[in-house]
RNA sequence: GGUCCCGUGGUGCAGUUUGGAGUGCACGCCGCCCUGUCAAGGCGGAGGUCGCGAGUUCAAAUCUCGUCGGGACCGCCA
C-alpha cells in the first residue's frame, strides 16, 4: 500500500516514485491548479503538490503516489526534516474522510486535558505524544537488552494475586467460583519475584504493570510500570551496579549522551545536605550546618536549639517583604517554630530584622558559611534536626527548582535508609520499606537496643528529585527475620497469618537476594522532557480516576453482579 | 478528607478586580478568489445555556452560596 514514511524522504530519494499512506495536516491551496498538502504519518511529514485540492480536508486520511523531486531554488523548508524535497505529479486517493478534528493536531497549542483523553486517538497523532511513546519503546528495549546483557530471565507474574494486610490500597478482584472471596491486583510482584529466587530463577526480571489504588497525581497514575529485577546470591552493590548501567544506557539511548555521575547518597547524608531523601542535585547550593557558628548565641531563638541549618538563596536578596513574610509561613506550615531571613547587601553586609541580636562574630560567620554574596538572600531555620533539615530542604526546591524535564539529568543513590521509620504509639518501630529488608550487617546488634539507629540495605534511585524506584537486599534467615518480627511486636502466629506462604517458602532453601524496581513512567516522562506522566501513557486516567474516553470505571449489569455474589449498596445520604 | 487555580462559539484566550445589550483577539469551520506556499494570503459568512443550580440586585459572564468537571498540591502512595 506504500513504499516509504512520510518523514523519511530526503535529496537522495529525487526521481523516486513512491506511494505514501497518512493524514492531511494541512493544505495550502493556490487556486484551481496548485495546493500544497501536507501529509503526516508516525514518521514525520512530506510536503505533496498536488493539482487541486478541493476535495480534501484536514485529517482525511489518503493515499499519495507521486515522485520525489528536489525543491525549487529558494523555496526549501528548513523547519521540516523533509523540508529539501516535496512529491510531485501526486494522484491523490481519498481513504477516509474525517471530521474536523475537536482540537488542532498540532503541537502548538494545548487542549483542554478532558477534550485530549476523550479523543485520544487524536491526541495521540500529535508530534509530541507520538516521540513520547518512542521514547518510552526505546527506554524498554534498552532496559530489556541491558537485563538480558546480564543474564536476567524475563519471568511473568499473576495480575490475580492474593491480598496483602501491608503497604498501598489494593484494586479488589472479586471471585465468581469462590464468592464472598477476592483476588488483589499487585501493587508490585515484591513477593513473588522473592520466590522466583527461592524457586531457583536466579535472576529475574519484568517490565510489570503495577496497580495501586491511591491518589492520583502528576507522578502517580492508578497503573503504572515498573522494570522489576530481583538477583540472587549478590550485594548491594551489585543490584546498584546493574540497575545503573541500565538507567543509563536508557538514558543514552534517548539523549544521545551517557550521565557520567551517578552518585551514592548516605540517607543521613542527603537529609544534612538537601533535606530530603529523593534531593534534586540540580536546585542551587546545599544546606549548611551553622550550630557552631551560633553556639553560645545570645539571640533567643538560636540559644539552646537542637539544630540549626542555614540556605544560602542566591540573587534572591532583593526579595520584598511580601515574600519574604510568605517564606516565614511557609517555613511555619512546613513545621518550623520560625524562619530568620537575612539579606547579603554590598559589602557582605547582613540585612535582617534579628540582625541587631546577632554578634559581629556570627553574622562572618553565617557568610562564611553560607558562601553568602551581595544580592543573596540567606535563610536559617533553629529547630529539632529533622525539621530544620526537611524545612529548608522544601524552600530551597521552592526557591531554587527548576520543572523536572528540564536537563540536565542528575541521577544519584541514596543509600543506607534507616530501616525504621518512627515509633508507634506503644514504641514498636515502623518499617521504612518493609519487614523482609535486610538490616545493615554492622548494625545487628542495635536492633534490640537502639532500633531506630539500625541502617537497612534498603537504597532508592532519584533522579531530578524524582523517586525513580527503590529495592533493597532480602532478609533470607529465619533467624534474622525472626529478631525482626519480635522487634516489630509481631508474634509467630501474627507472621504466619500475614505472609505465611513467603516464610514457607523460606524454610526450603531461600538463596541470598535482593533486586530493585524501576519507575518507568518516571524515568520515560524526565528522558522525554514532560513533567506529567500522563504525556508518557497512551491511555491516562484523570486526576479522578476517570478515563474520559471509554467512560471507566462504569456500572456492571446486575447479572454479573449476582455471579458474584455482590450487591451494590445504595450511595450515602 | 483538605487547600489553591481553571471552566466564555469547534479550539486557545481576553473580558470578571470596579455588575449595565454576548463585547473582543487569534486559530479552526463554510463559501468565493488566488500557480510556490509551508502557522500561505485576500474577501465574505455561520457559529454562544459565559459548566450547572440557587441567591443578592432594577440589572449577573462579572458578586455570594452550592454543585459538577479539569489541573497542582497536602493527606495517602510499606
Amino acid at each position: 500500500m506504500r513504499s516509504d514514511g512520510c518523514g523519511t524522504l530526503r535529496t537522495d530519494d529525487a526521481g523516486r516514485r513512491v506511494a505514501l499512506c497518512g493524514w492531511v495536516a494541512r493544505r495550502r491551496e493556490h487556486g484551481e491548479h496548485l495546493a500544497f498538502v501536507d501529509l503526516r504519518d508516525r514518521s514525520g511529514i512530506v510536503q505533496c503538490v498536488v493539482d487541486g485540492a478541493s476535495d480534501l480536508r484536514s485529517e482525511y486520511v489518503v493515499r499519495v503516489v507521486g515522485t520525489v523531486r528536489v525543491r525549487p531554488e529558494g523555496t526549501d523548508n528548513p523547519d521540516l526534516a523533509t523540508g529539501e524535497v516535496e512529491v510531485g505529479d501526486c494522484t491523490v486517493e481519498v481513504l477516509n474522510r474525517a471530521e474536523p478534528p475537536p482540537f488542532p493536531v498540532t503541537d502548538r497549542v494545548d487542549a483542554d486535558e478532558t477534550l485530549r483523553l476523550r479523543h485520544r486517538y487524536v491526541d495521540l497523532r500529535r508530534g509530541r505524544m507520538q516521540r513520547n511513546l518512542e521514547v518510552r519503546a526505546a527506554v524498554n528495549a534498552a532496559l530489556r537488552a541491558a537485563m538480558e546483557r546480564h543474564g536476567f530471565l524475563e519471568v511473568e507474574t499473576p495480575l490475580l494475586w492474593v491480598p496483602t494486610p501491608e503497604g498501598a490500597r489494593e484494586f479488589v478482584i472479586p471471585s465468581r467460583l469462590q464468592q464472598g472471596c477476592f483476588y488483589v491486583l499487585p501493587q508490585s510482584p515484591q513477593l513473588a519475584k522473592q520466590l522466583l529466587m527461592v524457586g531457583g530463577l536466579d535472576r529475574y526480571y519484568q517490565i510489570a504493570r503495577c496497580l495501586r489504588d491511591e491518589d492520583l497525581r502528576a507522578d502517580r497514575q492508578f497503573e503504572f510500570t515498573q522494570l522489576d529485577l530481583e538477583a540472587s546470591f549478590v550485594g548491594q552493590d551489585d543490584v546498584l551496579d546493574v540497575v545503573s548501567e541500565a538507567v543509563l544506557d536508557a538514558t543514552e539511548a534517548v539523549v544521545g549522551e551517557r550521565p557520567k555521575a551517578m552518585p551514592r547518597l548516605a540517607w543521613g547524608d542527603a537529609m544534612e545536605r538537601f533535606g530530603s531523601d529523593k534531593p534534586d542535585l540540580r536546585a542551587g547550593p546545599e544546606l549548611v550546618e551553622l550550630d557552631r557558628v551560633f553556639a553560645g548565641s545570645g539571640f533567643r531563638a538560636f540559644a539552646g536549639a537542637a539544630c540549626i541549618k542555614g540556605l544560602r538563596v542566591p540573587g534572591q536578596g532583593d526579595l520584598g517583604r511580601n515574600r519574604l513574610d510568605a517564606l516565614v509561613e511557609a517555613a511555619k506550615g512546613l513545621g518550623a517554630k520560625g524562619l530568620v531571613w537575612l539579606r547579603v547587601g554590598e559589602e557582605g553586609a547582613l540585612e535582617s530584622p534579628v540582625a541587631k541580636f546577632l554578634s559581629d562574630e556570627e553574622r562572618a560567620g553565617v557568610l562564611a558559611a553560607t558562601a553568602g554574596r551581595p544580592g543573596d538572600l540567606v535563610l536559617v531555620v533553629a529547630d529539632e534536626r529533622d525539621v530544620a533539615q526537611t524545612v529548608l530542604g522544601q524552600l530551597r526546591l521552592d526557591l531554587g527548582r527548576p520543572p523536572v524535564s528540564e536537563g540536565p539529568y542528575r541521577f544519584c543513590w541514596v543509600v543506607d535508609f534507616p530501616l525504621f521509620e518512627g515509633l508507634e504509639a506503644d514504641g514498636r518501630p515502623i518499617p521504612a520499606h518493609h519487614a523482609f529488608t535486610m538490616p545493615h550487617p554492622d548494625d545487628l546488634e542495635l536492633l534490640a537496643s537502639d532500633p531506630l539507629a539500625v541502617r537497612s540495605q534498603s537504597y532508592d534511585l532519584v533522579l531530578n528529585g524524582w523517586e525513580l524506584g527503590s529495592g533493597s537486599i532480602r532478609i533470607h534467615r529465619a533467624d534474622v527475620q525472626a529478631r525482626i518480627f519480635a522487634t516489630l511486636g509481631i508474634s509467630e502466629e501474627e507472621a504466619k497469618a500475614r505472609f505465611g506462604f513467603l516464610l514457607g517458602a523460606f524454610r526450603y532453601g531461600a538463596p541470598p537476594h535482593g533486586g530493585f524496581a524501576v519507575g518507568l513512567d518516571r524515568l520515560v516522562a524526565i528522558l522525554a522532557g514532560e513533567d506529567n506522566i500522563r504525556e508518557v501513557i497512551a491511555f491516562p486516567k484523570t486526576q479522578s480516576g476517570v478515563d474520559p474516553l471509554t467512560g471507566a470505571p462504569a456500572p456492571v449489569a446486575p447479572r454479573l453482579l449476582a455471579d458474584l455474589g455482590i450487591r451494590v449498596l445504595p450511595p450515602e445520604g
